[in-house]
RNA sequence: AAGAGCAGUCGAGUAAUCACGUAUAAGAAAACUUAUAUGAGGAAAGUCCGGACACCUCAGGGCAGAACGACGGAUAACAUCCGCCGAAGGUAACUUCAGGACAAGUGCCACAGAAAAGUAAACAACCUUAUAAAUAAGGUUCAGGUGCAACGGUAGUGUAAAAGACUACCGGAGGUAUUGAGAAAUACCUGCCAGGUAAACUCCGUUCGGGUGCAAGAUUGAACUAAAGGUUAAGGUGACCCGCCGUCUUUAAAAAAAUCGCAAAGAGCAAUAAGGCAACUUAUUGCCAAGACAGAUGAUUACUUAGAAACAGAAUCCGGCUUACGAGCUGCUCUUUUUU
RNA sequence: GCCCUUGUGGCGCAGCAGGUAGCGCACUCCCUUGGUAAGGGAGAGGUCACGGGUUCAAGUCCCGUCAAGGGCU
């Protein structure tokens, strides 16, 4: 888990980061990222989105977001998070196929995902 | 030993590395850092009942309305719980029951059937009288057929043929007596015999009886806006005054956000004692630290185990109910069989 | 967090004061036409979302689940 820096927390930003419209994707996940940063010294806030369409229940949902946390946590402690801390804001949602994987599935499906925007 | 019934218990553990929420302490201007402690359930779920708590509305009383429905108790309250009665099921342990009233009134009871509730017979049958017979008139519904259900049932007496018309037993209803706190049970008497349906309207009894739910609500709170007052100091318009704009003060209203509500403590849990068949109550002693607001429990490895299983994630807080579900284990009780 | 509505043939809907479940489109076969469409005739297809209860009898009445959809903030 992130700590409270990190997270991204006001509604206006997540609409700000939606409607900024610059996505990638693959079959399990989706990645939003928002407007590119001026200062570097700024954190960059991450977010993790499960919806109600994925599963109704909620220990599902909940399990989905720790993966996701923990995947991209150990991300930026092996690489320092390049390719994605340079923006501002980043959000990852859950797609309906990312029901029912395990961690190392999680793992290897987002890290792609994310050194493919290299 | 096998098969049942009821009750209870648990909801994987240990170690290491990385990571998160909260609290406390230390350091620091602050962000934060370090250390220590602690961090989901039996259903946290469904939101189906009952409360606590909060605000708005409200003279007082009733009606309408809603829920419940054997009896007695428990409880803050309840559609909950305990005991007990009756009915149904089971060989039994035991389980289940929205379990008041259709004999206040109204409605409905398809098809079939004579007839579905009206002291009733348009099928059919029995008997008597008239007649040679067909048939007609009168008495009757025992037996027949229909249907979920046919106006108490079975056996006899009786009669032209029949009928609680009469008798015995059985079922129901009413009355009296006894027992019990009561529902009720037992005994005796009375031919009194009345169809079903109220999870149909309705009647009776009891309780509630305005609304909204912690996103309730309380406090802090800038700009802009509106109103009132001032114009002392400085300003614009203007030759100057009034006036207007502006400005200052006060009041109203008040978004984002923050703090409280709310997080350690209450209708709490455990033990002991007393009362009670029990639910539960009273007294004494001890124990309590999850708590957010994009929302905290995860990942990897090793070992234990038959195997790192099921249902499932606190959101104001309690008491229930209902539903979902894993692997066993323990205790008590019942039935059958075998042995002693 | 709180509240409400709806589940009936393949699709869209009726049916509710309990008594053998229907309509339109679609589907199959036949007629009509040189052929197709339209038209005419015949036919198949339902665990009335699921599980209990009340009743002689439940799609309908009552209770509980499940699913889908909507609203308030």
């Amino acid at each position: 888990m992130l700590k409270k820096k990190y997270r991204l927390k006001k509604y206006s930003a997540f609409i700000a980061t939606y409607n900024y419209n610059n996505i990638i994707y693959n079959d399990k996940f989706c990645i939003y990222l928002g407007k590119e940063k001026k200062d570097s010294s700024f954190p960059t806030k991450y977010a993790f989105v499960v919806s109600k369409k994925v599963s109704k229940k909620a220990v599902v949902r909940n399990r989905i977001k720790r993966l996701m946390r923990e995947s991209v946590r150990l991300y930026i402690k092996k690489t320092g998070g390049e390719y994605i801390n340079k923006y501002i804001s980043v959000i990852f949602v859950a797609k309906l196929n990312s029901l029912n994987s395990d961690f190392t599935c999680v793992d290897s499906c987002l890290t792609d995902l994310i050194s493919s925007k290299a």
